[in-house]
RNA sequence: GGCUGGGUAGCAAAGCGGUUAUGCAGGGGCCUGCAAAGCCUUUUAGACCGGUUCGACUCCGGUCCCAGCCUCCA
């Protein structure tokens, strides 16, 4: 049975919907001024396999992952470029969806767009102002008491007297309380803005999420997730908000991805050490990435080196070698399965939690059983090979032709390298050793390795 | 200061109160003209100090160190 930890309780708990036909997910996503970097990249791919695994075990699955595309950052960023706000979010809009495609990640089934969701933002600020929970300051923007929500703080284990004691000066003495939030937020002259009962203006931040996710999945629905980062205050807003309004639970499992670090230090905007995805995939491609990222278990701090990365682009490399050639048969996993408890292990793994390393370790395995087989019983390892493919499909991997992946990225053409490895071959039966390896060694330099065997010689890049 | 996590072999990364994690790297071997790949074998662990236990990397307490949140951030 599946077991997902849960930031509220702090355990994992078995996981039971509250429709066993019908699961809601919502994950926030991107505020679109920016190009993503690789913290989202890991939201981004661990949201994609826990979808996966739910699609395997429930007959629906909704999951929603909203787009900010109005908030401070994006209309400074607008006014620094010198374009409009829709030319600014449109275009990172299409170049998230241009990594998540390199990344191998299926879409969600629901993309809403702060923007196009103004009725069910209006609709909620409205509801929490008439039940006093919000109130409009002498400014006009419109704050979220805190205090009027008894258990402000229950997810992140904070309470408000320790945040009040804590908190750094708050210069606006519009709100009753310094940890108040804005949930409409008055426009200046030239900023865009949006006709509400209070005046013309824009959302805040929180109360997008929790009006997109009511909207789509209900007042109270199952997984709701990000990074480790939204935890606080975000998603506490967002609990505050939506229980205030809708008077019943708001979510029952809250899952939180944990960072990617530089150096043992969080990556992210404002330290500036961050990495694009697009920028990685200059030196690395899309699968190994997202291996790179299922190394490590999601809760856990990810270390982003080049020697981490290569490491990745090993491991998969070695896997792709060892079902190289074979036909990927899926008829005899009756017999894989009587012989062997690999599914079985590998779907305890990722039901523990998405423990996805172990679920990795378990690829291995079967890797190596499949280059065993191949030298005494070639049908079951081609059998092996398929059950491979597939359970590295459930993870998002090893779905590329491997002769493709391991010839990727050559200069020289397959014609220029056959002629070498003919050149050679004739050196070799002639015992010209020396022209023989000088040949492999120029191919070599150009990033290609030759391999001899008993049908003849192959290539890969290096 | 308050609140979270975490410290595992050369590197990365998991589970587990007693039995091989796994990948990369290193040593030895098989194979090869030589390699590569693969297979066999092998060396490096559990921050520190106590406690519980027949037995702890795993449970409990303390110490030290690291990271994160408390301000926008995935």
């Amino acid at each position: 049975m599946l077991q997902i930890f849960n930031t509220l309780s702090k355990t994992k708990e078995p996981f039971s919907p509250i429709n066993s036909e019908h699961v809601g997910i919502y994950v926030c996503g991107m505020t679109v001024y920016d190009f993503c970097h690789m913290g989202h990249a890991r939201v981004l791919v661990m949201f994609d396999i826990i979808t996966r695994h739910l699609r395997r075990q429930f007959p629906k699955v909704t999951y929603v992952r909203n787009i900010t595309d109005i908030d401070d950052k994006i209309i400074k960023r607008a006014i620094e470029n010198g374009e409009s706000i829709d030319q600014l979010t449109n275009r990172f809009i299409e170049a998230m969806h241009e990594d998540e495609k390199a990344l191998g990640i299926l879409p969600p089934d629901i993309e809403p767009r702060a923007t196009e969701s103004m009725n069910e933002i209006f609709y909620m600020i409205e509801t929490l102002v008439e039940k006093g929970i919000a109130y409009q300051g002498k400014s006009g923007d419109v704050y979220y008491s805190v205090r009027k929500f008894p258990n402000y703080g229950k997810l992140s284990g904070k309470n408000l007297d320790d945040l009040e004691a804590g908190a750094r000066v708050d210069v606006e003495d519009d709100k009753d309380d310094p940890l108040d939030f804005v949930l409409w937020k008055m426009a200046k002259p030239e900023e865009p803005s949006w006709e509400s009962p209070w005046g013309d203006g824009r959302p805040g931040w929180h109360i997008e999420c929790s009006a997109m996710s009511s909207n789509h999945l209900g007042n109270h629905f199952d997984i709701h997730g990000g990074g480790m980062d939204l935890s606080f205050p975000h998603h506490e807003n967002e609990i505050a908000q939506s229980e205030g309004a809708h008077d019943c639970k708001f979510v029952n499992t809250w899952m939180h991805v944990g960072f990617v670090n530089v150096n043992e230090e969080k990556m992210s905007k404002s330290l500036g050490n961050f990495f694009t995805i697009r920028e990685v995939l200059e030196s690395y491609d899309g699968e190994t990435l997202r291996y790179f990222i299922l190394s490590s278990h999601y809760r856990s701090p990810l270390n982003f080196s080049d020697a981490n990365l290569d490491n990745a682009k090993n491991a998969i490399t070695k896997l792709y070698t060892s079902i190289r050639g074979l036909k990927s048969s899926t008829a005899s996993t009756d017999e894989i399965s009587q012989r062997l408890d690999y599914e079985q292990r590998f779907d305890a793994a990722l039901d523990d939690d998405f423990n996805t390393p172990i679920a990795i370790s378990i690829l291995f395995e079967i890797s190596k059983q499949i280059n065993l087989e191949k030298e005494k019983d070639i049908d079951f390892a081609s059998a092996l090979s398929g059950l491979l493919v597939r359970l590295g499909g459930y993870l998002g991997i090893l779905q590329n032709n491997p002769e493709d992946f391991l010839k990727q990225g050559v200069q020289l053409s397959d014609e220029e390298i056959d002629q070498k490895i003919k050149d050679r071959n004739l050196a070799r039966s002639e015992k010209d050793f020396a022209l023989s390896d000088q040949i492999r060694n120029e191919l070599e330099a150009h990033g290609i390795i030759l391999e001899d065997s008993a049908e003849g010689t192959s290539w890969r890049r290096k």
